[in-house]
RNA sequence: GCCCAGGUGGUGGAAUUGGUAGACACGCUGGUCUUAGGAACCAGUGGGUAACCCCCGUGAAGGUUCGAGUCCUUUCCUGGGCACCA
């Protein structure tokens, strides 16, 4: 009986003791650096989820150890953020209490797990001694004109009491409390990512991250390429810049609508009999949540006529300008309308405007007349001056010249993506490093007062002001500093700032007077294997990105890019349900730890399924790598028996071999679960034979050891092996070994499996073929037939057609 | 609506370039050993059939091929992402 719970602290002392697993950053000949995304220590401490991601992640890491890297795998924790904020609301509970107390828990779970984690090097987000580079990062981004101030409408969740990013609103809903957002005016700091824009969508290329994920930044990014069109006023007092990827349908332009938001709606209508009744349908959409203005497919089309018409450039037609709830401030803010998007068919349905067609099938003139909807297919040009009669694609681009010539518009491009907005009116999180004199203009705190503390003598009940204006001390220290009726920046920053860069400080050791060092940074970076949630894939990989890219043109990291391969896990689910407290359908490991044992329950859920498809949670398999380890040691580490003949069958020396090449392979792919069955045939086979060499007990052993590494490490001891079992060498496949003497060939009559013959592996063709005309049954079948076609397929079949 | 995955036994899932569908497990059935078994071990387990043979079988319908889970066309369903972005 193999006593997990025993065995497996044991070694992790042992482990501990004589740090097996720390890196010695600056020695290190072979590097590989290994991450997975960091927890937050929530006070619901370590979840099944978590396991799903760090332990296969582990396994990765150990087979790459025994690869012969130098292997640096950390671990920390992004210890900021709005839970411990509301549970020290509810509870009165300091942030700083409750967090650290959190990570301590963690800690000691995720010990049990008994990862590979270089815990000399741990971060924490919460502490001075990081967030001094969180403000540092700010103040480059400020000294690189890359961190600005922004009035403008932000959206502002009245159940957090905080401003929230555009990323961070799904559906219109707050993305941590679902509560509607609403729109209000504020003060913000922004970071300009969007320079980057074009950057982060050249540098896919030469990232090893899934498809999928690349597809998901790209479209977050949202690059559209497209034309400015001048569309001036009858009175020619302006001129309305509309932004469209369309210019092809600009013949059947008949209206323009402009964004609500958009200054010139105000401009144009003041002073006018329908300035009021203007102002009260622009109220009306503003009040409108994003959801209302933009899904549900457009049923509610809300605008009005501004009382104004626009020359469209190409025909000389006065066309009216509207205001309407679809057009966002998006591109110029400014779209021009037509019959070919199905959006302003239902606008100029519902507002009686004129419509005109320009594209068909067959170029033959159609009228919207008669329409129930807009043309929005492809097809030829027709009533578009010189361009009638064009495939309405080709055109596009020949339209798009055409205008730049005659200077009636300009080719831009334009993005999705937005400026990052940094400003959280909270108290959870590292202080902007910023003060303001007495005229309120931004000053940066010079880099000596860093870490700008964090004020402990703050109320946490959300007052709509940011927590930190309440703080006496902030304030008396600020007057202290810079002067009389000086005041400090009361907001902190975005959580996603402190995960951008902290693989940096993992390898920084802590140092306070250096964010990384250059030739440590240089030997590591970037981060060779990546692994986490795929939920991050456009906030905080992109943020991350975007950061990596600003630190190199400083010079602060030798490569722009901070994570070269990426890998998600799936998704853990109970009941096909997502797992969340306030469901209450999380499953906590550690019941099962208790049990089974951390390497039973890691290989369990390895062996679930493919690692980045995930899956519904049951326990009901758990039993079957219990039996298996239990198997194991029974093989291996009690009933040990040498095998008395030390030649073994050649047919275990074949698939021992074949389970190395097989084994392998699949750990480079994080295929775990087949190489668990693999190993899983190999005991199988090896269980039926009189005794086991030691040779292959100790391939065994090693094959196992990425995933079962507490029993891996004992039975290394049982069969008389010295050390730690991490750092023996991975074994290598002969692949000679490998073949098997004879091989089982199927023998198809018509397509139809008829039979099978056993055949030496070598055989000739003609000998295999004749062999399998013999097999009674097959014979059977060609009697009084004539052969037309014999294929061989060497090793695995013989196909006959008659 | 668009984009991306994916539909395989009672269950989780395996299946190089098209080459014996269901590896490996769970569960179930029978057995051995036991005072007992929710322990361990052995055998069986896609459906039809008493049974060898045989027939059917990878969401559905067609097609290509000696041969299709895999390739092509159409279609249905599920999961994920995006969405008045002009």
């Amino acid at each position: 009986m193999y006593e997990s719970s025993k065995t497996e602290a044991k070694w992790q002392k042992k482990w501990e003791e004589e740090k097996v697993y720390e890196a010695d950053l600056k020695k290190a000949k072979d590097p590989y650096y290994s991450m997975v995304m960091f927890p937050y220590p929530s006070g619901d401490k370590l979840h099944v989820g978590h396991w799903y991601n760090f332990a296969p992640a582990d396994s990765f890491a150990r087979y790459m150890r025994m690869q012969g890297k130098d292997v640096f795998t950390p671990m920390g924790f992004d210890a900021f953020g709005l839970p411990a904020e509301n549970y020290a609301i509810k509870t009165g509970v300091h942030p700083d209490d409750s967090i650290t107390s959190n990570v301590e828990t963690m800690i000691t779970q995720l010990k049990r797990i008994g990862c590979m984690y270089d815990w000399a090097k741990m971060v924490n987000t919460s502490k001075p001694e990081y967030y001094r580079w969180t403000q540092w990062l700010f103040l480059k981004m400020f000294e690189n004109n890359l961190a600005y101030r922004k009035d403008a409408p932000v959206n502002w969740c009245n159940s957090c009491q905080t401003v929230l990013a555009n990323e961070q609103c799904q559906d219109g809903t707050c993305e941590r409390c679902g509560t509607e957002v609403e729109k209000k005016p504020m003060t913000q700091w922004y970071w300009k990512i969007t320079d980057y824009a074009q950057k982060l969508l050249d540098n896919h290329e030469k990232l090893d991250w899934p498809e999928k994920t690349i597809a998901m930044q790209k479209n977050w990014i949202g690059r559209s390429e497209g034309v400015n069109i001048n569309f001036p006023l009858e009175d020619g007092s302006e001129t309305l810049v509309a932004y469209t990827t369309r210019p092809d349908t600009i013949y059947s332009v008949t209206f323009i609508v402009m964004a609500p938001e958009h200054p010139l709606v105000e401009k144009l209508t003041k002073g006018k009999d329908i300035e009021q009744s203007v102002k009260k349908v622009v109220q009306k959409i503003q009040k409108q949540t994003d959801i209302e203005r933009t899904s549900e497919g457009g049923k509610d089309k809300l605008g009005a006529f501004l009382g104004v018409h626009a020359i469209n450039p190409v025909n000389g037609e006065k066309i009216p300008v509207y205001v309407a709830n679809f057009a966002l401030m998006y591109g110029t803010g400014i779209v021009m309308a037509d019959a070919h998007d199905q959006r302003d068919f239902e606008f100029a349905a519902k507002y009686d405007i004129p419509l005109k067609f320009v594209i068909s099938e067959d170029g033959k003139e159609t009228d919207p007349a008669n329409a129930k909807e807009a043309y929005t297919d492809d097809g030829i040009l027709f009533n578009s001056g010189e361009f009638s009669g064009m495939r309405n694609r080709e055109a596009l681009p020949k339209i798009a010249d055409w205008m730049e010539k005659k200077k009636m518009g300009k080719r831009q491009i334009n993005y999705k993506l937005r400026d990052w907005s940094i400003s959280r009116q909270r108290y959870w999180g590292a202080p902007i490093p910023i003060v303001y004199d007495l005229e309120g203009n931004p000053h940066p705190i010079p880099e000596e007062h860093l870490p700008w503390e964090l004020p402990r003598d703050v109320e946490f009940k959300p007052t709509g002001t940011a927590p930190l204006a309440q703080s006496k001390e902030l304030k008396e220290r600020t007057e202290k500093i810079f002067g009389k009726g000086w005041t400090p920046e009361v907001d902190t920053m975005d959580t996603f700032v402190c995960s951008s860069f902290y693989q940096f400080r993992y390898l920084a050791e802590g140092s306070d007077n250096e964010f990384v060092p250059k030739d440590i940074d240089k030997k590591w970076m970037p981060v060779d294997m990546y692994i986490g949630g795929p939920e991050h894939a456009c906030m905080h990989l992109i943020y991350a990105r975007f950061v990596t890219m600003a630190l190199k043109e400083w010079g602060y990291a030798s490569n722009d890019e901070p994570f070269q391969r990426l890998v998600h896990q799936g998704l853990i689910t109970n009941n096909g349900a997502k797992m969340s407290k306030s469901k209450g359908n999380v499953v906590s490991p550690d019941a099962f730890v208790e049990q089974y044992g951390s390497d039973v329950f890691r290989m369990y859920l390895m062996f679930m399924g493919p690692f980045e498809g995930g899956g519904d949670w049951s326990d009901t398999g758990i039993k079957g790598i219990d039996r298996f380890v239990q198997r194991v040691w029974r093989l291996f580490g009690e009933e040990a028996k040498e095998a008395k003949d030390s030649k073994e069958a050649k047919e275990v020396q074949a698939k021992l071999h074949q389970t190395i090449r097989k084994v392998t392979a699949d750990i480079e792919a994080l295929q775990f679960n087949t190489a668990i069955a693999a190993l899983m045939e190999l005991l199988n086979l090896l269980e039926k034979q009189e005794g086991i060499s030691k040779e292959t007990a100790k391939i065994f052993t090693t094959l196992l050891s990425p995933m079962a590494p507490h029993l891996a490490q004992e039975l290394w001891e049982s069969v008389g092996e010295d050390g730690f079992i991490i750092n023996s060498a991975w074994p290598i496949y002969d692949e000679a070994l490998c073949k098997e003497e004879t091989v089982t060939v199927a023998i198809q009559v018509n397509g139809k499996v008829r039979g099978e013959i056993s055949v030496a592996a070598d055989a000739a063709q003609e000998e295999v073929i004749a062999l399998a005309k013999q097999e009674p049954n097959v014979a059977k079948y060609l009697e009084g037939a004539a052969i037309k076609k014999e294929i061989y397929v060497p090793g695995k079949l013989v196909s006959l057609v008659v």
